[in-house]
RNA sequence: AAAGCCACUACU
């Protein structure tokens, strides 16, 4: 099963996607059976692509073949193969019909359409998603408070991003290094380095690990500002970390 | 070792 998914994944990754259909054609016909998540990989190999025709198609095909309904998963990689297209009308119509069809939304399905609305520069909505999300019973996560910070922070609302960054807390969550990734590079891109400086200091007493691209964030603003010593010093540590510069 | 190896967030 894992061997079977791992191989069709690794095709649709490769592009090769014909030859991942063809292989599930071919287990259908020597009555294998199939597990929901090889359809899934499929359904979201395509949804990225763009082949939407296709994604419903696979719906079809998964209950025809395999008696296989629709879980969230699937309905989440359409979701977000629309989301990603900005076919926000397409993605919302479906997460109803999901809702319509009795399959439970999750926090990532909710957090798929949240990320979508924070890259159209819709906050109110995203914000009304969260609420919509909470009240149906489902937690927030780390990664939806990311998506909003990261939305916040693009539209220039580093306040706001910032007090969400601290509100999280409230929920019982912890940061992680993208969260603070995210605001060290929004510290950096609006000059605040000094901020940016006390946020990496505080992710590395939280033990949080940094990645290259808070290095990055970080090394170019001090490069722009000429503190070149402060920066090498940056990069040693990075490389120290065995992390590579990018 | 166990888990994980089907969809969500920074960078890419």
């Amino acid at each position: 099963c894992i061997t079977y998914n791992s191989l069709i994944n690794g095709l649709c990754k490769l592009q090769r996607m014909a030859e991942a259909e063809g292989m599930i054609k071919e287990m259908v016909e020597k009555g294998v059976s199939l597990s929901i998540e090889a359809y899934n990989v499929l359904i979201d190999a395509y949804g990225r692509a763009g082949y939407f025709e296709k994604c419903f198609d696979i719906f079809e095909e998964m209950q025809e073949d395999m008696g296989l309904k629709p879980n969230v998963v699937s309905y989440g990689s359409l979701v977000n193969g629309f989301c990603k297209k900005g076919m926000l009308v397409e993605a919302e119509a479906l997460f109803q019909d999901m809702v319509s069809r009795d399959v439970q939304p999750n926090v990532r399905i909710y957090n798929i359409l949240i990320d979508a609305y924070c890259k159209q520069g819709e906050l109110q909505k995203a914000r009304k998603q969260v609420e919509d999300m909470k009240r149906s019973g489902i937690s927030p996560s780390i990664v939806t408070y990311n998506t909003l910070i990261k939305g916040l922070s693009v539209r220039g609302n580093l306040t706001e991003a910032q007090d969400l960054a601290l509100r999280l807390r409230d929920e019982g969550l912890s940061p992680d290094a993208i969260t603070y990734t995210i605001l060290i590079s929004a510290y950096c891109n609006t000059s605040s380095t000094q901020k940016a400086i006390e946020l990496y200091k505080e992710m590395e007493k939280l033990g949080l690990r940094p990645t290259s691209s808070t290095y990055h964030a970080l090394i170019s603003q001090m490069s722009i500002e000429g503190r070149m010593q402060d920066a090498e010093n940056l990069f040693e540590e990075m490389l120290q970390r065995k992390l590579l510069p990018d």
